[in-house]
DNA sequence: TATGAATGAGTTTTCATTCAT
DNA sequence: AATGAATGAAAACTCATTCAT
């Protein structure tokens, strides 16, 4: 009757579902009658608005991902330290975990850390990542912020692996993640990373 | 001594046709007879070793994870200061792959990285290492060595995070891997842990 | 004369696309989908002109072979011997083809030769078709004109069978079918199905 | 125990099988269970030795069809006239039908006029037959036993077509199969294609 | 009349595992 | 120990058809 959006866009759904059933039980667990169960909706509909089961991953992965990408891009155009800009990366991802931890679950155990499956796919998209933090810690090392004997690729690809794997910590319950847990966490990183584990540095 | 040893071990013979092939394939992708034809034996000889294909990865996982773990606590019982005991860590995992770079890859991607289905199953032994990570930095935090406001086990999953980002990039042909790029990379790997990224640290 | 006159008659474009696309793709190669797209039209009107997918073909069939049959009937009405109308015959069912190869293609693959499915369906209809060639036959037969020591409807069987053997032929390209090729066929056709293969027959 | 071969050979078994169920239901209609069941064996054997449903009929239709092929070429071989050669073709196909009719079904049905699927796979193999019997036609016309004004290749194909057509009557009982109508009916095909339908041709 | 989203039954194929020899 | 034939469960995907609008 009215022009406004559907009550319910379906499609939505079995994404909304997706999220969860592949967080629950694992992409290669779940079946597609899964999804659309939970979903509420009926098994063809799921290839109605899909081409594969692999494309709901693809699509969920890539949506959340893009957005990844955008906000490092923005934290790179601030005038900030370097510290400053690894601290808001890691903040930006913290924080998506914080308010979609499934999702979050999903993109690393299913995309992110399997290098022979879907890992590989999007392997383009994961490298553009690195390759914009690889810049923010170039820069720092070009304006002397940073020292300049470790190869900023290889500081980019620990960074962003120090974050990944606090969020596999979180996702298994390997270590406490509560609401004071995330802050420090990412301190600590940031400080890690930044100032080095030896006594003397520069946060001491 | 006797005539009646085998010419060869066929149980060896299917484990290391195993590595070749969960490396090649992955662990999924490959069937069961392809391990066997790999290997030269029969099918059901595979089954005669082993009583299931997920045993084959586990017994290759455990077989040289625990050789990892005896290193970690032969260099933690030695003199050495904790960056030292860090730094032969890392030499000796760096060195596993050097040595047998398809039987790492396999352990990194099908089990250590696998966290829905290897990783869980061998969340002890893999927390095991952490564990005797986090003592190293532990030790060095209590002797002054290390800064006390980052966490050792944080300190000790990042660290071994590293090293893992590492292999997986060489594996997959993200970074160079040739041989002057092992120790550069590895001594990389350290001072950023250690010394941090700022200017002004220590290794300055 | 009123506006509500269809510009366009929406069942016939549906049924005009079937053929194409039944032609292009063949029946169960085809989705109801194609036919929609190929006439332009929503996916459900299909379902608002007929019961079935099945009933396109059905009706498409009929269409043409109660034209056929009508054909065969007016040929055998008029005073001609026994070979004229057989040429009669073989001329109408090859104009057929040149007219609406598409079509033709369509219901010889599709229903005519498809004995296990449309060719079921359909057999009271093909049989009246093969009654009314073996009255042809039969009546010159008792003409004399027709040899007695061939019945009537293994030859009505074997004429019929020819000229759709021939337009297979031309479907599928086995044989040429540029503009001289149809009359020469059919008269060859004629020739060896009434004078026989053997020299010293009638039309030598 | 003993050398002989193993007392019931399940490739056979399932060929068997599969030629009683293609017969009827029809290729299509069937599943590939129906076929296990029939046999008696397990789903997955079918599928150890055969790589898909398609390809058990693929070697059904090869082996009769090179049965056919030989036999054609040793016909051609012998010294006999047009019309006899053509007879014995004949004689050959109606007695592999006689000899097996439901292998004959399936490979009339689902190959030789199922031009859109199978009968366009093997093409090649049905043109050979082709081919054969019209290097007989034309042979015989340059013996001047057949007028040279019926193209070989055409003479060719509207015979095979009217045994093809024979036997479908057959199969699908459109005609009396009897043991007398073997014979009978063949007389009848030779001696319409090779001395015509007229009166006064040669075998009158 | 016209639309296209929604439904769900149905089938091939794969492959780990078992077992008779 | 060694072989490889035999088993059968499991799941993605297709698509004709229905239905709400």
């Amino acid at each position: 009757m009215s022009a406004e959006a559907p009550a319910v866009d379906k499609r939505r759904q079995i994404l909304d579902a997706a999220i969860r059933v592949f967080a629950r039980q694992g992409f290669h667990a779940c079946r597609v009658s899964d999804i659309a169960d939970e979903a509420g909706v009926a098994y063809g509909l799921v290839y109605h608005y899909f081409k594969s089961k692999d494309q709901v991953l693809n699509e969920l992965f890539t949506e959340r991902w893009s957005l990844l990408l955008t906000a490092i891009e923005e934290v790179d155009g601030q005038a900030l330290s370097g510290r400053e800009k690894l601290d808001a990366v890691a903040q930006f991802i913290i924080d998506s975990y914080r308010y979609d931890p499934e999702l979050m679950k999903v993109i690393i155990v299913e995309v992110t850390r399997a290098a022979n499956s879907f890992g590989r796919t999007h392997l383009p998209e994961i490298r553009r990542a690195y390759d914009l933090i690889t810049k923010i810690v170039a820069d720092a090392e070009a304006a002397g912020e940073f020292r300049n004997d470790v190869a900023p690729d290889f500081a980019s690809m620990w960074f962003y692996g120090a974050i990944e794997q606090l969020l596999s910590g979180w996702v298994f319950g390997l270590i406490p993640g509560e609401d004071g847990d995330f802050d420090r966490a990412r301190v600590m990183l940031v400080e890690m990373i930044c100032g080095g584990l030896e006594a003397g540095g520069r946060a001491a």
